[in-house]
DNA sequence: GTCTATATGCCGATAGAC
DNA sequence: GTCTATCGGCATATAGAC
């Protein structure tokens, strides 16, 4: 099987993550990682050339899957984007109640890695950021809102910026300031230079497995 | 002299404060603390319980030295709160072309410990946090603004939110976007709700030894 | 209060067998 | 592709002399 996808490759992946994430990189030895995936350190070894290696791997795999999940939090056509959008900080409010939540994986490795730029997890992190930042510009857009870039760069912001603060004071209820602020901001921009009108509905939706 | 503010002491904060906000509280030995002290690890030990011990000491070091560098930023009565404010997010742009300038060191800390709720650093980290949000809710009070405390949780969200982007993408500018923000959270709150007028005119301030 | 020396264990990474 | 065994180094923390 090609080393890329193998069965062990998967395992010591999803053994990383757990560990990972749940007690922070530079907190878990390889030692640790290749005993939860039922492997020895030199199998890992064989699979991943380091341990940053590993890291990127960790990261990457959590890339799409993120994104998707808050994507499937507002479904396309059902609500205006005010709606939509104000639903993902309740949401994020609502996965942050759950003991396991540990904040968002991308910022706590940018975080633990602050001193390191080129270091391939900070790659990843930057561009999984920068596809999110993307995708609430399209929602806006096709919403019809003007300035759409920088509503969505003020999101982000606000998203990161709850996510920072729960994880600072274990208090979720951040996440409800947080929307409140994005409801604000979309408010004057849509009442100010929104070009069209929306729809109207409501939205359902399921944390996943992840809580990130 | 008293343990608490002996020479020696102070010499270790001073050397733990530059390796840990430079490289990372994990990624920091006590050996490499103590060397930079130049004094032996019996010595550290002597002083400080544990490395946690340390790592609470300098956070707490950082606290209201950190929270003054802000406050100096925006000296009072010389302007309305909002641009008081605004030149807040701007200095924080300023600070981050520093190549020094690793974020926020209590973010960061509570990143790196996002397992440990009741870690020492995490309460210096938090009671920081509840500091600075109290300072805002003063400045927005002070000048008329209603609803106070819910805005200063918004400027403090997007405050940590800038801190956050710039720390991800190594671009200040994610800084101006937030002063925007905070622009048209404050502007609006100010036309519905503001209860009296403001002042007029500039103010001044540089960045000082710290960037966190 | 500071030193030398050490205890004990985990760190990332590798050699070589099968 | 996975194993056993191990390398050299660094982790936090401590014993005991002065």
């Amino acid at each position: 099987m090609a080393r890329d996808s193998s069965k062990t490759r998967r395992r010591l992946i999803a053994a990383a993550d757990g560990l990972f994430y749940g007690q922070g990189i530079r907190a878990v030895g390889v030692d640790a990682v290749a005993e939860a995936a039922g492997v020895t350190k030199r199998t890992l070894y064989y699979h991943f050339a380091s341990k940053d290696d590993l890291i990127a791997a960790y990261l990457a795999e959590r890339d799409l899957p993120t994104l998707g999940r808050y994507q499937r939090m507002i479904p396309e056509g059902e609500a205006s984007a005010e709606q939509r959008i104000r639903r993902i900080f309740e949401q994020l409010g609502k996965n942050a109640e759950d003991p396991r939540w540990r904040g968002c994986s991308f910022l706590r490795a940018a975080a633990e890695f602050a001193n390191l730029p080129g270091h391939p997890a900070r790659l990843v992190a930057s561009r999984h950021k920068r596809r999110f930042e993307a995708w609430f510009e399209e929602v806006l857009a096709a919403d019809g809102f003007g300035e759409a870039a920088a509503l969505a760069r003020q999101l982000m912001i606000l998203l990161d910026g709850a996510v920072a603060q729960i994880l600072i004071h274990r208090e979720p209820s951040y996440a409800l300031a947080a929307a409140d602020a994005a409801s604000t901001l979309l408010e004057r921009t849509n009442k100010s230079k929104k070009r069209s009108a929306h729809r109207r509905g409501g939205a359902g939706g399921l944390p996943g497995a992840h809580l990130g």
